[in-house]
DNA sequence: TGCTAATATCATCGCGTGATGAATTCTCTG
DNA sequence: CAGAGAATTCATCACGCGATGATATTAGCA
């Protein structure tokens, strides 16, 4: 290959960004290194580096969002109250369902399970950004442990459904899932909290 | 260190076992390796090839399950099937608690998420050894299909409170999770599902 | 136009990996 | 008490890893 800058535009940090989503989504952290996401880019092996300091640096740009959590969250606050849990569940198995949609989400939960870092955005990003600002609006009370229990479930589902594949869910129609679903994580947002102990 | 056999009667493939399960419970598949494994079991990297055959070998004997399920299923059983859910939340996070009570279970989800191997094992234990028992005896229809459900109430549970942290659930009482998420569990198992599409 | 900064390749370092094979010492059976 | 087989160590292989630094080419601004 020639040395030195390629002519015209450039859009190679996108193809690293791009492939190692893809990468991480697929095979969680440690699994996963830089020559075959550069690899799959396309791309030598150094450019990584020179984009991003380190293979951690990569992975927490990799894991940038893809839909806008704001809009989403508001849009799902728009509609009744009531139907909150099976619209919740709805809007996220058909997000995830897309090529693209949440590959990036599946590389947070993969990433979580060996890599501190990754748990902690796994945390901060589920309790706070999506499930908390739903929570408090939907019930007064509790809104932390009402996330947190409702991340729960949404875990499990995106964990039996996207990873581990459990037949039954993988297969399912979003549509059902959010019908048997849904209900735990209305009640896990407004129904009232059994007592601390 | 003295080459040859040692006097006296022998404890080492326990002993390398013991260390696998801890590691692969802390730090998932790809992370660990085998000479970590036999540094903490204070053994040489290859005496770990002299008992098992390869490193997968060696992740199956670990996740060897340090309770029998028959057990486990038939205590649940006994009980009051309107309470079925409860009494397995509470039993489950209690074994998880305990310093070495499912250190295996543990491996296996963290496997789970990057070794096909491990996603398999995980499915078929949890839908098959546990939850499809379950939800035979305490509904007549669609036992996969509720024990898939459960599956990743607990799943998720397992994740939030013993891998990933998320504080309320992380810290909360046993017996309060049991009152909170047992009911979900109850609702998968024995009430009338949505028609399929 | 000329200079700087960004983009790119290549060569290489040091390390840890999983795996193998030979050598050595012990245990156990007959 | 001999010999087979199990348990253990050591030396080593080939490989892929993450990272670094030098070098070449182009873009964009003055």
């Amino acid at each position: 290959m020639p040395r030195g800058r390629r002519t015209g535009p450039t859009r190679t940090r996108e193809a690293i960004v791009d492939a190692a989503q893809t990468a991480f989504a697929t095979s969680g952290y440690d699994a996963v290194s830089l020559r075959s996401i550069a690899r799959a880019a396309g791309v030598d092996p150094a450019l990584v580096h020179h984009f991003f300091e380190s293979k951690s640096a990569l992975f927490a740009a990799a894991m940038a969002l893809p839909v806008d959590p704001e809009t989403f969250v508001t849009a799902l606050l728009a509609g009744d109250r009531d139907t909150l849990g099976e619209r919740l569940v709805l809007a996220l198995v058909e997000l995830w369902d897309q090529p693209d949609g949440f590959r990036g989400f599946l590389g947070l939960i993969r990433g979580a399970m060996s890599h501190e870092g990754a748990a902690r955005m796994l945390r901060e990003f589920v309790t706070r950004e999506i499930l908390g600002r739903l929570a408090e609006a939907a019930a007064p009370d509790h809104p932390h442990t009402r996330a947190a229990l409702a991340g729960t479930q949404i875990i499990g589902l995106a964990v039996g459904r996207k990873i581990v594949g459990i037949a039954p869910l993988a297969e399912a129609d979003p549509a059902w899932l959010a019908t048997t679903i849904g209900p735990t994580i209305q009640r896990y947002l407004t129904e009232p909290l059994p007592p601390a102990v």
